[in-house]
DNA sequence: GAGCTGACATGTT
DNA sequence: CAACATGCCAGCT
């Protein structure tokens, strides 16, 4: 929720990102979010570097089929869910369950 | 002064 | 070349 987390998710992913593609990066940034937290699209593209890559970061989750990657936990900065790959409801119903705000 | 709508910017498929 | 699971800025109500 603010840039101490993405000082966190900057280190996890800074220590992985050797060199990588930016899909790759927003892989990882997404796979580190602990369950019951949630991060915006926007927080994400910062953590990979690209803070005005909010838009690809997005297109990338969507693009990304793999299980390991909790794209549900990615959400738009205003609070709504936005899309998901399997049903924008299965998202929201997933976020409550964890409790995530 | 606050809330909403429309236009523009980034990266990948 | 154009679209997309967004975000920010400017203008209007």
């Amino acid at each position: 929720q603010s840039f101490l987390d993405l000082r966190w998710i900057a280190y996890h992913v800074g220590m992985a990102a050797s060199s990588r593609t930016f899909p790759e990066r927003v892989h990882d940034v997404v796979r580190v979010i602990p369950p019951g937290k949630v991060m915006t699209y926007k927080e994400v593209a910062i953590a990979v570097g690209s803070p005005s890559a909010y838009r690809a970061v997005g297109n990338i989750l969507g693009a990304n089929h793999d299980p390991d990657i909790p794209c549900h936990r990615v959400i738009r900065s205003d609070g709504a869910a936005g899309g998901y790959n399997r049903g924008r409801k299965e998202k929201l119903q997933r976020l409550h369950d964890e409790g995530a705000v």
